[in-house]
DNA sequence: CGACTTTGACCTGCGC
DNA sequence: GCGCAGGTCAAAGTCG
């Protein structure tokens, strides 16, 4: 398959970007809040409809950064046969709505099963009539913030002076030391985003190693979420895992943070060829991690594009093979389009 | 033997 | 202040 083909061919089926700013900071966000998710699952299970007013059924390729996404501008659609070119969606109000009918022009209307669900939850979609409480908390927050960073210098400063006499309480250091981490957790919390794919596996190969370093029971849910991190040095990225109590075969993966590195090579028990890595700065697309795709990858590694086929055709897959590869999806939010 | 997973304990934030 | 839930740590176990 050409990569213009496969440009115009490859479909976002089935993964839900998930975006809850729950945090005050701009870059916080998170997916701590269930009802987000649950008022997702429920706009996609009811009449087998997505979202009020993203009707995407037997989708269309698209380019999209996905800082464009996040910040709710538009998602640019390639010029593909179902839609007219220029069409465009947008992030308003908690639904991605079209400047046109997203009904494409072929593919059966709304009954297709093939619907694309992809949904977003941003801080723009928070009621208005929260703003003041958001201000409210942003206040305190920064207010905590400094009070934090004056007990830091206190400590520091008494560190210090334990240091100098080689007495220093280990107990105090202990303290300190969490404190300062404390700090670094709060003012380094990195960005997180989630997107939801169906899938057998719940460890969805992505490119990247990463080391489980814990799991735990979630509340209202049989199913445990896991928590990975990068495996490579300095790399902060993280990962949480979880599957959908609602939909048992729904996995849930919110990633924090960005990677610092490229991806690595085939990992442990991988075939996978070396992938090139991905533009260290912004402006990453889809697009651009479709050829990555067709560039580097064995038909035996082709674990999504293959899945897909034309909206023309009006088939398409609801579930990611096992094991696939995540890589073309996620490696591309870690570098968002602009970064302040 | 190194890399990775498992798992109980611990810490932190938040709501009541 | 207390209890709960989310998140992390770290020792022990497992695997290749």
């Amino acid at each position: 398959m050409s990569v213009e083909a496969m440009d115009r061919e490859f479909f976002f089926h089935d993964h839900h970007f998930l975006r809850d700013r729950s945090g005050s900071g701009d870059d916080d966000f998170s997916l701590h809040d269930e009802r987000d998710l649950s008022s997702l699952f429920v706009a996609q299970k009811q009449g087998g409809d997505s979202l009020p007013g993203f009707d995407l059924h037997a989708a269309p390729s698209f380019m999209m950064s996905f800082d464009d996404y996040l910040h709710g501008s538009r998602c640019i659609l390639d010029d593909s046969d179902a839609f007219a070119t220029g069409d465009q969606l947008a992030v308003d109000g908690g639904t991605i709505k079209s400047s046109n009918n997203l009904t494409p022009s072929t593919g059966g209307g709304g009954a297709s099963p093939t619907s694309l669900n992809c949904s977003v939850s941003s801080s723009s979609i928070e009621a208005a009539g929260d703003e003041d409480g958001r201000r409210c908390k942003r206040d305190k927050l920064k207010r905590e913030e400094e009070e934090e960073e004056e007990l830091i210098k206190e400590l520091d400063e008494k560190q210090e002076q334990a240091k100098a006499g080689e007495e220093a309480n280990s107990d105090k250091t202990k303290k300190v030391s969490k404190i300062t981490r404390k700090k670094g957790e709060k003012r380094q919390r990195e960005a997180r985003f989630a997107f939801v794919t169906k899938s057998e596996v719940d460890h969805l190969e992505d490119g990247y190693r990463w080391r489980k370093y814990g799991q735990k029971a979630v509340k209202n849910s049989p199913f445990p979420r896991s928590y990975y991190r990068c495996t490579t040095q300095k790399c902060l990225v993280k990962k949480m895992v979880e599957r959908s109590h609602q939909d048992p075969a729904t996995v849930i993966t919110t990633y924090e943070g960005k990677h610092t590195h490229q991806i690595p090579t085939a990992g442990r028990g991988s075939t996978r060829l070396p992938i090139a890595p991905p533009p260290a700065a912004a402006g990453f697309h889809f697009h651009s991690l479709l050829m990555q795709e067709a560039n580097t990858t064995t038909s035996s590694s082709m674990n999504i594009l293959p899945s897909f086929q034309s909206p023309l055709q009006g088939v398409l897959h609801h579930q990611l093979p096992d094991g696939g590869l995540l890589q073309d999806i996620a490696p591309c939010f870690f570098v968002p389009k602009s970064q302040p």
